[in-house]
DNA sequence: TATTGTTATACTCTATAACTATA
DNA sequence: TATAGTTATAGAGTATAACAATA
């Protein structure tokens, strides 16, 4: 986590530090951005899978990484708020669907465009290039690509 | 936070989304190398700051962002553990020196390991040349060079 | 008066274990 | 018996407000 690598430059952080710290700055853009409305970056995680799905409570289980008894309390907190709605299953009747409101779509959207302005304010130093680059990247370490 | 922007590639995510992605990455890997060693990224982060200085209370909520109440049970919890350890300041009678243990260094350093091998794994299918790439522009962002 | 740190309190988030109701 | 979901409970992490000690 210290001691410099292979192709680094002189000033660069190693790999891993440099990761960590981008990994921090990311992360708190994504709690200025949610903090604003009051969510939590979970809450904001449960928007964004709902957005276009409607899973059942097990099913978001796994999508989160969360055990079942934390989404209970999850999907309480958010029903409460409004964001969004449980339904009964009509192929298992021990099952619960659960999917996204009106407002809770709203809210998600306005989450997201602050996300993307504070993104924007943070690699504001690097050129349309070098942020394509970044994207490139990151997008191949992700495995999406 | 979906629609393509300028330089991208065709199958690149959108550079926030890309980042997005790569954070919560990171932040897995952050904490898995502290579950073993039964921390969490707070604490991590806290046995970081130490390692290297011995800040007051109200410096350390300086670095970690958080409320002095805040820093007060973390500094409670880690201090139950033999992590950490609070000595009065001699110059300022109001005011409590936070510094590192023996314990605590050697933890933080096992968990600094496995964190580093997380990431080498993470980011296994760049070439040398993109890991360099990488560090660079994440530290540029990072504005730390 | 202002600042440092703690305490009391409350809420979110997470997990484990026990439970209910289906399957 | 096994699975889906809830409840009870416990602990970490965070904040606000009130407080004591010191500056």
């Amino acid at each position: 986590m210290t001691p410099p690598t292979d192709g680094d430059q002189a000033s660069d952080l190693s790999l891993v530090d440099a990761l960590a710290q981008l990994s921090f700055l990311v992360q708190g853009a994504l709690i200025d951005a949610t903090a604003g409305h009051d969510l939590s970056i979970i809450q904001t995680r449960l928007l964004g899978i709902l957005r276009d799905r409607e899973p059942t409570m097990n099913e978001l289980g796994g999508y989160l990484g969360l055990d079942k008894s934390s989404i209970t309390g999850l999907v309480d907190r958010a029903e409460r708020r409004g964001l969004v709605r449980r339904t009964a299953s009509t192929r298992d009747r021990r099952a619960v669907q659960v999917s996204i409101t009106d407002e809770g779509r709203h809210v998600g959207e306005l989450v997201a465009l602050k996300f993307e302005q504070r993104i924007a304010a943070i690699t504001g130093r690097l050129t349309n290039a070098e942020r394509a680059r970044l994207a490139t990247l990151a997008t191949r370490i992700s495995g999406s690509a």
